[in-house]
DNA sequence: TTTTTTCTGTTGCATATGCAACAATTTTAT
DNA sequence: ATAAAATTGTTGCATATGCAACAGAAAAAA
């Protein structure tokens, strides 16, 4: 589903001399970045994981998204006058890429190879965060939490072309992303297991149906 | 918001002898496309509205999404191995901008100036809908019929600079575009009135807190 | 290792939300 | 102008989901 974003051809053109973009690495649970001032800011995933976290007023987390592997993010894709308390969260240990929207724009210093890169790779870069924003309002907008469920993991089970696949998250986080209850949640895995839909066996889900 | 997507310029240097694209009218309510077949189908609004539309095996409707002005979306932006029966309906009379994703990577017969303003413009359309997609996830992650209701309140009023505004929406299709219970909204909606928080007249909302 | 923390699995209870149904109103079609 | 269709407003009832709480298992930290 991603674009296979080649990394190590993007970080040598980059140590040639780009003066407008960073490469940081971020400890499991580290802070990454927040959207609360406006700076214009993207990011790619380089590697390791990466959730967009939002807490409301009652104490519920939510997984707004979840980054992985050439995944791009950053306050520049909201909305100006929106002051959304979210907070990007390594994961896993990871590395991410840092630069501002107006460097797609301008030349850097030395006119370096990096810009010419970065410009013809964003569009399906774009593109890529596009299908998985459809598909997490596709998952959404399903009315119950059975339908929630079966969504997600049919989702996975195509990506990994195969019945059987590990879930990405804990249970904990996969109640926090599909934004419901996580006893209810565990209560309605409990019925599609007894009901013959889904094995499970630790975080390994298998499709029966 | 969206990108003052020059419309006029547009049609004229496509008319300048662009054989890759095509513009087709549609009347209200008319099909504009489905998601069915994979033709990697892009379609920009150039005026008018057009519902993005999915009906669950409940009966239930669900407004997926709502383009205006210059919204950008097509199958190209679903993954292949997925089978979203989704359909494009024309809300009002429109005209739709349709070309396939290739187009943007070929150049036409007679090289026009159509390719060259369409690549240049489209990173900023995907941006658009990257933005317009992660308010819509906002929504939708949010727990209560309240706070989705507040919720894309606030986004209107901030969108209209003003405390009030016109709902874009009949109530039904609210309920639709919220992927809630229409009787229940308008349960919560009349609770939101008697405690205050908004005044409604018609399809007009002020915000009163 | 041992201790501490987080996660999983489960259940009783409360309630927010969905469902069905209907009349009144408004909009659209004939 | 009249009929037909869609929308709005409302309510009783059923239930799916959220909430709180806890014990046992697993994972992380010390």
């Amino acid at each position: 589903m991603n674009t296979n974003f080649d990394k190590e051809l993007f970080i040598e053109k980059f140590k040639n001399n780009c003066n407008r973009i960073q490469i940081k690495s971020f400890k499991k649970n580290e802070l990454v970045t927040t959207y609360i001032e406006k700076r214009n800011q993207i990011c790619i995933v380089l590697s390791g994981e990466v959730d967009l976290i939002r807490y409301d007023s009652n104490g519920n987390k939510t997984i707004i998204a979840h980054f992985v592997n050439s995944d791009i993010f950053g306050e520049v894709f909201y909305p100006a006058n929106t002051n959304n308390e979210l907070f990007a969260i390594a994961r896993k240990n990871s590395e991410v890429l840092f630069f501002t929207y107006d460097t797609l724009f301008t030349k850097c210093r030395r006119n370096c190879d990096f810009h010419k890169e970065l410009t013809s790779n964003l569009t399906e870069l774009f593109l890529d965060q596009i299908i998985n924003l459809n598909l997490r309002v596709e998952l959404l907008t399903k009315r119950t939490i059975r339908e929630k469920i079966l969504s997600y993991f049919d989702m996975l089970s195509k990506h990994s072309i195969r019945r059987s696949f590990t879930l990405p998250f804990s249970y904990t986080d996969l109640a926090d992303f599909l934004s419901i209850d996580r006893s209810a949640m565990m209560r309605e895995l409990k019925l599609l297991i007894d009901e013959g839909f889904i094995k499970k066996h630790g975080n390994k889900i298998t499709l029966t149906f």
